[in-house]
RNA sequence: UGACCCAUGGUGUAACGGUAGCACUACAGAUUUUGGUUCUGUCUGUUAAGGUUCGAAUCCUUAUGGGUCAACCA
C-alpha cells in the first residue's frame, strides 16, 4: 500500500501479489507442504516449510499439509507424527486436519478413468526396459508403444481388471498419449498408474494400483483448490505434464512454482546419506545435535524462531545457492542473547586459592540473569575461599595480549571480587594444580570502593557448592564446507567426518543453581556459549548439549 | 552432443532503463564486571564480448560457466 517504504519482494511474492492485483482465484492465497511420509524432517524442509506457511500468513492465506504418500513401498505411518511435530514446533499450523495423498485414490482413479475415456490414456503390457528403450534419450525422439493404439473399450477393461488385480506387479501400467517426440523426457507419454500388491499404511489392502508422483501431486492441489504450489527446481520439467493433466482433466488450475533450494555449509540433506550416519554410528540417532535435522536441531537448542529467521534471511530465487551456516549461528545468536539466562559453569576446572579469605567462610553473591533482559531479574550464588576457574584462564607465561589470570596480574571475579593471582602450585610433572590469590575486600561487585581496575572478568564456581555435570560439545560435522563436493574425486561424506565434532566434558562443575532445570531450558555459560539442557540428565548428573559458541575475540 | 533453468563482493540477497544497497563473514577501532552484546569504520562485486539507448546489473545477440531432465521414486 504505502509507496514508500516498497519491501523487496522475492520473486514468488512478485507472483502473488500480480494474482491479488488481477483478482485471481478472488485474491485467496493457499499453499501446502507435501512432505512423503519416508524420512525425517531436515533443514530443506524446514526452509519449504518456511516459505509455505510463511506466505500464507503473510497474504492471510491457508497452508495445508499434505502427505504425499502415493507409495506404498517406502512409506511408513511412524514418520506422520514425527513430521506434524516438527511443523508444529517450527511454529506454524496447517488449516484443518492433516490431509494424504491416498485421501484421493477414488478420485484420482477417476481421473484416469476420464483420461482413457477420451482417448489421453492407455494400458501399456511393455516391460519397464521396453518402456525405457522406446523413450530414447533426450537428443532422439521416442517411438509410440505397440499398445497405444488399443481402443478406449479395451484401455477401460484392462485398467479395470488391473485395479481388480487380475494382474502382477510390473507387468502392465497406464500412461497418458502427450508427446513421445518431446524434448522434455517428462512429456513422453509418461506413466501415471502402477501395480503394486503393496499393503498401504492407511488404505491396506484395498488398492494394488497406485499414482506415479506426476498424477498425484497435482491432482491433490487441484482437488485442494491450490492456488501457488511451490517446489523445488528440479520438477521445473514436471510444470507442462503438470499443466497438461490439468487442462485436459478440466480441473482446477493450480499453479506449480519452483524455487531454488537451500544448501547449508557443514550440512548435507540426502536421506540416504543421513540415514548412513545414523546407522554407521557417527552420530547418536536421527535427533544429534550435529544433525541437520530439525529435530537434532531441536535438541542442539537452536530455537525455532532462530531457524525462522534464518530461512528468511536466506532469501528465495532461483540459483543454486549455499548458505554459509555462520548465517545460522548468528541467528541463534541473536535469539539465544536476548532469552537465555546466563549460569557460570567451568568446563575443564582448576582450582583456585583466595588465601586472604578467611576459611569456612561463605557470602552470595548477585548478577543479573540477564544483562540484555531487564525483565530477566537476578541470579544469586555462593562464593568460599575455594573457586573453581577454567584451566585456560590462568597462564604462567602469558602473552602481552592475554589478560586474564596471570602472576602478579589482576582479574575480576564475575560478580564478586578483583583478585590479585600470587603463585601456583605444580604436581611432579609440571602441571599446574591451583592457584593460588588474595583478593581485595573492598572490590566487592556492586560495592567496589578499591579503585583498582581488573584487566579481564572470569567466571568461577564455588568448590564447597558446586555440582559436577557432564557438558557435551560440538563442533562442524565434517572438516570441509561442502563434503559433496569431492564425490568425483571418488571421496565420500564419510572421508570428511570430522571425529572431534563431539567433545565431552565429563567433569565440569556447575553453579549449584542449575539443579534440576528442565530438558530444554536454554542458557549462556558465561563467556563459553549457549547450552541447552539435555534429556539424558538425571537426578545425579546434569547434562548439557552446547547451541553454539560465543563469537570469540583475541 | 537435445531441451530447460541460472549467472551481482568470500556467502546470500536487493536495485524492475537513471547514485550498485542490505545481511552474514573477515579486519580495525570505541564501549563493556562475559575477549559476549552494542556502536563506528574498512576491504572485496554486476562472467565476457558485441548491440540498442542520452544513460544498461537491468533490454537484445553470441560466447563462457554452473545446474537440471532419459525411476513402474517423490
Amino acid at each position: 500500500m504505502s509507496e514508500i517504504t516498497k519491501p523487496s519482494l522475492n520473486f514468488i511474492e512478485e507472483i502473488i501479489e500480480e494474482d491479488l492485483k488481477s483478482g485471481k482465484h478472488q485474491g485467496r492465497v493457499h499453499t501446502r507442504f507435501p512432505p512423503e511420509p519416508n524420512g525425517y524432517l531436515h533443514i530443506g524442509h524446514a526452509k519449504a516449510i518456511c516459505i509455505n506457511f510463511g506466505l500464507a500468513l503473510k497474504y492471510g492465506g491457508k497452508t495445508n499439509l499434505r502427505f504425499d504418500d502415493t507409495n506404498p513401498t517406502t512409506e511408513d505411518t511412524e514418520y506422520v507424527d514425527a513430521i506434524k511435530n516438527d511443523v508444529n514446533w517450527l511454529g506454524f499450523q496447517w488449516e484443518g486436519e492433516a490431509l494424504y495423498a491416498s485421501d484421493y485414490f477414488s478420485q484420482l482413479y477417476e481421473y484416469a478413468i476420464d483420461l482413457i475415456k477420451k482417448g489421453l490414456a492407455f494400458v501399456d503390457d511393455s516391460s519397464p526396459e521396453e518402456i525405457a528403450e522406446m523413450k530414447k534419450n533426450p537428443s532422439e525422439p521416442g517411438i509410440d508403444s505397440p499398445y497405444k493404439s488399443r481402443s478406449i473399450e479395451e484401455n477401460l477393461q484392462l485398467f479395470q481388471d488391473m485395479k481388480a488385480g487380475k494382474y502382477p506387479d510390473g507387468s502392465k501400467v497406464l500412461r497418458v498419449k502427450v508427446d513421445m517426440a518431446s524434448p522434455n523426457m517428462h512429456m513422453r507419454d509418461p506413466i501415471i498408474y502402477r501395480i503394486k500388491h503393496e499393503t498401504h499404511h492407511r488404505t491396506g489392502d484395498q488398492w494394488c494400483i497406485y499414482p506415479m508422483y506426476d498424477f498425484a501431486h497435482g491432482q491433490s492441489d487441484s482437488i485442494e483448490g491450490i492456488t501457488h504450489s511451490l517446489c523445488s527446481l528440479e520438477f521445473i520439467h514436471h510444470r507442462p505434464l503438470y499443466d497438461w493433466l490439468i487442462q485436459k482433466l478440466d480441473i482446477f488450475p493450480s499453479r506449480q512454482i519452483e524455487f531454488a533450494r537451500m544448501n547449508v555449509t557443514y550440512m548435507i540433506t540426502s536421506k540416504r546419506k543421513l540415514l548412513k550416519l545414523v546407522t554407521e554410528g557417527f552420530v547418536t540417532g536421527w535427533d544429534d545435535p550435529r544433525m541437520p535435522t530439525i529435530s537434532g536441531m531441536r535438541r542442539r537448542g537452536y530455537p525455532a524462531e532462530a531457524i525462522r529467521t534464518f530461512c528468511d534471511k536466506a532469501g528465495v530465487a532461483k540459483r543454486d545457492n549455499t548458505i554459509e551456516i555462520e548465517l545460522l549461528e548468528s541467528c541463534v545468536r541473536d535469539v539465544l542473547n536476548r532469552t537465555a539466562d546466563r549460569k557460570m559453569v567451568v568446563l575443564d576446572p582448576i582450582v583456585l586459592t583466595i588465601t586472604n579469605y578467611p576459611e569456612g567462610k561463605s557470602e552470595v553473591m548477585f548478577g543479573d540473569a540477564n544483562p540484555e533482559d531487564e525483565n530477566s531479574g537476578f541470579t544469586e550464588m555462593p562464593f568460599g575461599r575455594q573457586l573453581y576457574i577454567e584451566r585456560d584462564d590462568f597462564m604462567e607465561d602469558a602473552p602481552k595480549k592475554y589478560f586474564r589470570l596471570t602472576p602478579g596480574g589482576n582479574v575480576r571475579l564475575k560478580n564478586a571480587y578483583i583478585i590479585q593471582c600470587d603463585n601456583c602450585i605444580k604436581d611432579e610433572n609440571g602441571e599446574v594444580t591451583e592457584v593460588l590469590a588474595t583478593y581485595f575486600p573492598d572490590s566487592k561487585s556492586g560495592e567496589d570502593n578499591s579503585g583498582i581496575k581488573a584487566k579481564g572478568t572470569i567466571h568461577w564456581v564455588s568448590v564447597e557448592h558446586g555440582v559436577p555435570c557432564t557438558v557435551r560439545n560440538y563442533n562442524r560435522l565434517f572438516t570441509v564446507p561442502n563434503p559433496d563436493d569431492f564425490e568425483e574425486e571418488g571421496k565420500s561424506i564419510f572421508d570428511f567426518y570430522n571425529p572431534e565434532s563431539l567433545i565431552i566434558n565429563e567433569n565440569a562443575i556447575m553453579e549449584p543453581a542449575l539443579k534440576g532445570a528442565v530438558a530444554g531450558t536454554q542458557l549462556q555459560f558465561l563467556r563459553k556459549g549457549y547450552y541447552v539442557v539435555d534429556a539424558d540428565s538425571t537426578e545425579e548428573k546434569m547434562v548439557f548439549n552446547q547451541t553454539v559458541s560465543l563469537k570469540e575475540g583475541w
